[in-house]
DNA sequence: ACCTGAACACCGTTCAAGT
DNA sequence: ACCTGAACACCGTTCAAGT
């Protein structure tokens, strides 16, 4: 892996506060921010907060528990956003939107949240949208599989955008680079083989990503309606 | 990270066929599906394919190629299984389950394909359920969020899924008693913030994961169907 | 053209030693 | 109790040298 060795800018100044699990969280998320997944190392971690590598394992048993903390404080501030009185269902199209603005704004959420399942941080998106799930009148046996289903297409669409934001930033390209990059890829394909994504190419670059993620949202609330008022009638 | 380091049993025995980049590819399914993705490495690699480290370079670009071409050779298989004339909506059913249980077969393919967007891999699935929501006969300007929101479910699921097989390897725990372990720290949560996270604790253990992600399908195929009759009429 | 394997520049994590 | 930083056991990747 080709690594960019940014040299520390400010020396090695002392720390003028004490460490903390709090600190440590937040700068991991100064960090993820600016550099990346990969740009987070216990190192680079370090000589931010002006100490040795050895000091965060102090505070934190390991980088897996550090990336899910540094999660879970996102996540906290997302899901509790206060709400005006809403029906349940526009409820859960904020709070879905919200976590696409949070993952957007953090694509290493993203990646995060699916690698610390039942964890903490998608604990907190499971109750959130389970209250308004069941404000919805869904049936008690439905409402596990109908919270999964929002849950479950929420990190899917947070996983992928959390790959679009790594792959953009590894390559020094922005996304609309990389948007730009796979449309023409697409547009290369054998017509015979695969004509909707050579037909949807085009669009690619243009489309809005936020509105697709609500219509998806929207599809599977307008799923759960006929869950309330028709029995089951599939194929 | 603590890796238990396993001798190598049948010391550097001379390689018969040549290398190739098929052959690679093949031996890395092989050390993911045993090893997991930690095990994977251009170490154990090419000590299985009895040369050295370099080597595979010559064949393949990088370490995220060879997972992207890992997780295409199974894509690849699991979509080109013929399906007997189904009506559209069981051929999506059938594409989703059969995606489910190739990630449930071999984990590492829910986290490749999302580290891979806009990849073959992922082109294939997405090809492959639009032709179906075609079939279906959804709108023109709906395909592309259709097809998104099984896609992007289904994402979802597969890195889930990718997740918990990887926690279970790694802490030398089966499914099973992971699934013990989520369980009881839920029903440990408290009950006026996690309501419903504690009063599904229970389920958790006993409910059947494949029951659910094809529910979630069916909860977005009802949405569809609404689609395809009713105007959009959200609130 | 294809392979070898030592070397480079990193990792996460541990731990004896300090304060 | 908390911190230091060298050391350990790894990584992915490169590349001069071989065939």
């Amino acid at each position: 892996m080709v690594k960019k060795s940014l040299k520390k800018s400010h020396a090695t100044r002392r720390r003028e506060e004490a460490l903390s699990r709090d600190r440590i969280i937040e700068a991991a998320i100064a960090i993820l921010d600016s550099s990346g997944e990969d740009g987070l190392t216990f190192r680079t971690l370090s000589e931010r907060l002006a100490t040795g590598p050895g000091a965060i394992y102090w505070h934190i048993a390991n980088k897996s528990e550090l990336l899910t903390a540094a999660c879970d404080a996102i996540v906290a501030r997302t899901m509790n956003a206060p709400l005006v009185g809403a029906t349940p269902e526009a409820t859960i199209r904020a709070l879905a939107l919200g976590m696409f603005d949070a993952i957007d704004a953090h694509p290493w959420v993203g990646s995060a949240l699916t690698r610390a399942p039942g964890q903490l941080p998608m604990v907190r998106i499971l109750e959130a949208i389970a209250q308004q799930v069941r404000a919805l009148g869904v049936p008690d046996q439905e409402q596990w599989a109908t919270v999964g289903a929002l849950l479950n297409y929420i990190l899917g669409v947070g996983g992928q955008n959390a790959a679009n934001g790594q792959l953009a930033r590894t390559r020094g390209v922005d996304r609309s680079d990389f948007l730009e990059a796979v449309s023409t890829a697409w547009s290369q394909l054998d017509p015979d083989q695969y004509p909707f994504t050579r037909s949807v190419a085009g669009q690619l670059r243009a489309h809005d990503d936020r509105m697709d993620f609500l219509a998806g949202i929207d599809l599977i609330l307008r799923g759960i309606r006929g869950l309330r008022t028709d029995r089951i009638d599939l194929v």
